[in-house]
This record gives structure tokens, sequence and C-alpha cells, in this order.
RNA sequence: GGAGAGGUGGCCGAGUGGUUUAAGGCGAUGGUCUUGAAAACCAUUGUACGGUCCUCCGUACCGCAGGUUCGAAUCCUGUCCUCUCCGCCA
């Protein structure tokens, strides 16, 4: 969520910024927020003024009805002159009536049944038309926050300025590029026929876009977990084992909802779902807490199954396990203060390079524009990895500063040192890495004329020492 | 899944529908005292939003959501969570 006094202040140059980004109608929201705002500020003054009157005079009441020391009479002959003064809207004067602060003259005997009945038929009638105007508020509110949260996040300045992906800038390729003197097979042809990769049995069980890893496959994706969790914690991240399924608040706390709602698969009976990333629970860890400046940064990874429903895709990428709705994924993320957020992108995503180094992979990375930016990013590096079989460049990590945005919705606060006034925690998110994607670059970079597949250096101390594929299958 | 008990500030823990606007304690912070510390004493002690933005004022929040009432931490309903026991279970 963005900073609504940001919005207030300077809504043009908010335009300006959102209009950088591939969002169409967000813009359109900035006025309607603005008007909406104003409104809601305007009854909220209004009405609580209202309200203080009325507690004070709820207040003063109770100090007339039990004041043990003062005669029926007299309480009698304030509540009319109480009454009296409500009528005029003297609010002030009745709370000084009622509660005996005030002196009244003393006149003739009252009935103090009809005295008091007089004066509760007006305290009512303030408390119906106050209870309008909290009804008011809070439809206003809920207005404001619905249009607030398809607002996307505001691109960082040093963010290169273009529409589409295709202007996102590559950086020089790292690794060696292998030279094969024979056709590179891609991994949906080598898969199959090591028997490590199963699609007709997994679109068996669930349909398109599933598939079953087996024997080599399995253990070999089994592995690349364990590394990638290895690598995090060398890092210094700590790793985490969280819910799969969280409460869809979790999703519109890291930004999922309610834009991205119809990405993510949800239970039947419940208001949860299941994790698109691990990044959702991450996000939320430390929801409505307040932090402490000397406790940060805080370093996290999870590996996690992610389920993706890919309704957006349809159609595309349906060869091979590049584009699925289940897969593995380890994520790197961190709560950082605002002063240091951006030096930590750039350490986590050198740090994902790094796992692509040591598998020796070719991999590089991509500045992303703001047309590509996303919904919730300031800046965002991909990073891509080269399969010479299906002959393009693989999106294996995804690294992003959300700065505020995600912290404003779930509420990640920190106190700065020395202070007792909170400020909104800067989060960040990168894969480390993604195994799908990962399996396939390994599979056709380091396929075999035979289509024996040798194992990456870095890997085999997980798999028992072993440093090829056969054809025979494990 | 069944039965019972319970959710109150950073923590513990009082709290008859009003007459102090959550008592008291612990912790924390600041101060007095002290060579220093402890002790003692004094003061401060949450979050969000709104108004003014120097500071203060106001509103809301006693798990959450409704309801009753002139007025709810307190009464009613629903719900979530925790604990104990029973059942089932990797």
């Amino acid at each position: 969520m963005l900073d609504i006094a940001l919005i207030r202040q300077k809504p043009d140059w908010v335009k300006e910024q959102i209009a950088k980004l591939n969002d169409e109608g967000a813009v359109a929201r900035i006025d309607i927020i603005v008007n909406l705002d104003k409104e809601r500020r305007e009854a909220r003054t209004r009405i609580e003024t209202a309200q203080a009157a009325r507690n004070k005079l709820n207040r003063a009441m109770g100090k007339l009805r039990g004041n043990r020391a003062m005669a029926d009479e007299e309480k009698a002959a304030r509540a009319q002159a109480a009454c009296r003064a409500i009528g005029e809207t003297d609010y002030e004067g009745a709370s000084g009536i009622m509660d005996g602060s005030t002196a009244i003259s003393a006149g003739e005997a009252i009935d103090p049944k009809p005295a008091f009945d007089g004066l509760i038929r007006e305290l009512r009638q303030m408390g119906d038309e106050i209870g309008k105007g909290f009804g008011l508020i809070e439809s206003l509110e809920a207005d404001m926050r619905s249009q607030m949260l398809w607002l996307p996040n505001l691109p960082h300045e040093s963010v290169p300025v273009a529409d589409s992906e295709n202007a996102n800038a590559p950086r020089q390729p790292v690794g060696a590029f292998r030279e094969f003197d024979f056709e590179p097979k891609p991994h949906w042809e080598l898969g199959p026929a090591l028997g490590i990769i199963d699609f007709e049995r997994g679109v068996k069980l669930s349909g398109s876009r599933y598939y079953v890893l087996a024997g080599w496959g399995a253990r070999l994706q089994r592995a690349l977990i364990s590394f990638f969790l290895d690598c995090a914690r060398a890092n210094g991240y700590t790793e985490l084992y969280t819910p799969y399924i969280v409460h869809s608040d979790m999703l519109y706390g890291s930004a999922q909802f309610p834009k991205f709602q119809d990405t993510v698969y949800g239970l039947a009976d419940e208001d949860k779902y299941l994790l698109p990333t691990a990044e959702v629970a991450i996000a939320n860890l430390h929801r409505d807490e307040i932090l402490e400046e000397i406790e940060l940064p805080l370093n996290y990874a999870a590996h996690t199954p992610c389920f993706r429903s890919e309704k957006a895709s349809a159609g595309r990428d349906v060869r091979g396990i590049k584009r699925v709705h289940q897969f593995e994924k380890v994520e790197m993320f961190k709560f950082t203060t605002p002063e240091t957020s951006y030096a930590e992108l750039e350490t986590m995503t050198e740090q994902a390079e790094a796992i692509c180094a040591e598998l020796d992979i070719p991999y590089r990375r991509l500045e992303i524009v703001t047309g590509d930016l996303g919904f919730s990013a300031s800046k965002k590096y991909d990073i891509e990895m080269w399969s010479p079989g299906c002959e393009e460049w693989l999106e294996v990590s995804s690294c992003s500063n959300c700065e505020t945005f995600q912290a404003r919705r779930a509420m990640l606060r920190y106190y700065p040192a020395g202070t007792r006034k909170s400020r909104y925690l800067h989060t960040l998110n990168g894969s480390g890495l993604a195994t799908p994607r990962v399996m396939i670059a390994i599979m056709e970079n380091y396929q075999r004329a035979d289509g024996s597949i040798v194992i990456p250096e870095v890997l085999r101390h997980y798999l028992g020492g072993a440093d090829v594929i056969e054809a025979a299958g494990g």
C-alpha cells in the first residue's frame, strides 16, 4: 500500500510515477482516493466531535444517577435543565448541570420520571445520529481501503523507464556456454528418456501442467533444495519451515490480493489458500509487530512448494516443466531499515547469482524496467539461466525491494534505535532458487550425446557421490 | 470430533452496567540521592486514526464480530484462539 499522506500532498507526482508502470486504471484511482480521503476526514472530524460531547454527557449522567448525596428533587430538576440545554446544543452546560459542577436555581418540585425520560430521549437521539455517522465513516474507509489495495507500488528512481519487458536490460552473461558436438535436446525429451520425468502420469493424476519426478529426477530435486538451503544458511539466512496454507489476510499482506486472487488456489470450505510462494508466509511472519532496529536486518530462507493456477498464461509454455502448477522453491527474504534496503537488494541478487555460478551454468542479470516491475516491487532484478536444449533464457530468480509496500499492508514496523516512534520496515524477496527451471538448465547444459546427464560438482555429495545420471535410470 | 475452563496494557493480574476515564504489581525509561552501584523515592510508560502540527486535544481499541442500553471490559449471541480431559491419529 502507498502512503496516503504522500498521495494527499503530491497527487500529481504520484500519478506521474504510476504512469510509468504498465497498470491501466491505477492512475485514475488517485483522484478517487483523494476525494474519498477528504470526505472521510471531514466526516471523522465532525462525528468524533459529536461523539466527544456524547461521551461527556453519558459520563455526567452516570454521576447524576449515582450521586447518593443528592436529593431526588434536585436530580429531577437537573435532568430537566440538562434536557433543555441539550435541546439548545449547549453540551458543556448540560454536562456541568448533570455532574453537579454547575449550580442551578431551585424551582418547583418536578416529577423525576418524565424529567429523566426526556433526558434519555435526547441522549438516544444523539446516539442514533452518531451511529449513522460512524456508519458513514466505516463505508468511506472501506471504499478507501479497497481503492488503495489496487494501487501498485511506485518505482525507485533508478529503475529505467520503459513500457514492456522487451526493454529489460540484460547484463553481460556470466559463465561458459557449452559447445556441443551434437544437437542438444530439450528437457522434455531428455527427462522421459531417462525415466526421471513422467509427464503422462502427472497428467493422469492431476491434469495438464502436472508431472511426476521419478528416481534420479526426484533425488536431483531434493539435492538442489538441500544445496540451496545450505547456500542460504552460509549467507546468514535463518531457515524456516512454514505453513503451506495461510489465511487470506496474509495474501493481502504480501500484496497478491486483491489483484492476483485468481492466480492462487484456495480451500473449498475455509478462507485459506495454498502458498504461491514462501514470500507470502515469510512477509507476514512479523505482522502486527514492532521490531527493534538492533534486530535488523532479519534474513530468512524457506523451502516450500509453490502452487499457481497459471490461468493468465493458458496455452503458453505448455511443454516441459518450465511453467507448472506446483513446484519447489527456496525463497530468501529480508526485513531491513529503509536506509539499508538497496544495498541489501544488491547483496541478495549477488547471492542468487553466486548459486548459478556454483552450478556452473551460464546466467545473466536483467534490470527490470518500470513497465515490467509488477505490482509490489520498487526495483527488481531477474536472473536467467541459459538452456541450450529449448534455446532460451529461463528466469530462475527474481529479486525485489518492495520498500514499505508490503510493510504497510501487513503492519511490519520497527523502532529506530533510541526512539519509540515506529517506522515501516522495508521488505525484500528473492528466489534462491526455483527447482524446475534449474532442473531444466542442469539437464540441458550437462547432457551428453548418449542422453545421460552429468551431475554438477556441487550436488554430488548430496547424491552419495554419484557423478552422472545414466540412461538406465536410478 | 466431544466435554469443561479461559482470553484484560511489554508481562502478571484486579475489575457490582455509570458516580476515577482499567486498580495494583513487575519490567522498561528518565530523574532525585550516591565516588559508583544497589536500595529507596518521584515521574513517564501502548497502537491506529483525526484536528493542530511547537505541543496538546479528540476518537477508537479489554481476542474478533454483532446485539441489548442514554451508557458495556462488565449483560446476550456468534466466531476464532489457548489450556485440561476424552476420542481418533502420522
